[in-house]
DNA sequence: AGAGTAAATAGTAACTGTTATCAGAAAATA
DNA sequence: TATTTTCTGATAACAGTTACTATTTACTCT
């Protein structure tokens, strides 16, 4: 896939304000149908294309979990994602970074350019709507 | 999707034991032509739904990585990736797991179950061949 | 500003990996 | 052996994403 792009269209702007000004980290869908709301007859295909766009740039990342669709977020910093098993929930969390490096990848054979780290459980509302069951 | 099965059976069993013998994180589609060696008339859904009940039975681990095909492991125990940017190839590693345990999630808005932890490089394969570049 | 041209778009078809369906085969049970 | 249940192979369906192409749009150079 060809992921250069070097004008600045409507749509390119439109996408990319839609995924920064939310913490939501939406799917594609959900953002082609903010972009409708905003330019009515965008394409899907033009969604896919500005997202890989942003990605190639930097601008946002990708986050893919399992199966199922991707989610984007525009937040591009270093961070991590907790996912709540129970609502499906993506939250964003921050932790010191020196506490996972050094001896952590001394076995690993090669060079490390980048890593990720995701967790998996129930998240605090889950707990309090069902905490008997947890 | 529905996953018991309690029989065993011949195709159950030669899919168990591919993937149980190599350390190369097969995708389905090459456990599937391994079987047909086994099982030529094997069918590729028998694959796919035998995978799911070792996978929910914790005899192997699926593995997926962004986009693309899933990847299977038939080491079930609790262990770490590196995936070869160059290469492409996906190694194991262990490392202590007290190393990324409590202050790293200590953020976190809720109640850890799991976690994953993969990295992303260049092996050091590909560093010798080509280590001017890196 | 207007013309020319290279790049991006909308709409749609195609593709990939996976899952569902279902008639028949195989295994368990009687 | 007959009956019932589970699993299979073959194939169709599906979801998410990417490719294609004629048309439109953004930038460049007067």
């Amino acid at each position: 896939m060809e992921v250069k792009q070097k004008r600045m269209t409507k749509q390119k702007a439109v996408i990319f304000d839609i995924i920064s000004s939310t913490t939501s980290h939406p799917t594609a869908d959900w953002i082609y149908e903010q972009a409708r709301k905003r330019i009515p007859d965008i394409s899907l295909g033009t969604v896919y294309r500005n997202l890989q766009v942003l990605i190639h740039d930097g601008k946002i990342m990708e986050l893919n979990y399992g199966k199922g669709q991707s989610r984007f977020d525009g937040n591009a910093n270093l961070h991590y994602h907790f996912v709540c098993e129970q609502c499906g929930k993506l939250y964003d969390f921050a932790c010191d970074d020196s506490l996972i490096s050094g001896e952590t990848f001394a076995n690993v054979p090669g060079k490390i350019q980048s890593y990720r780290l995701e967790c998996y459980g129930i998240c605090n509302d889950c707990l309090k709507i069902k905490n008997v069951l947890y």
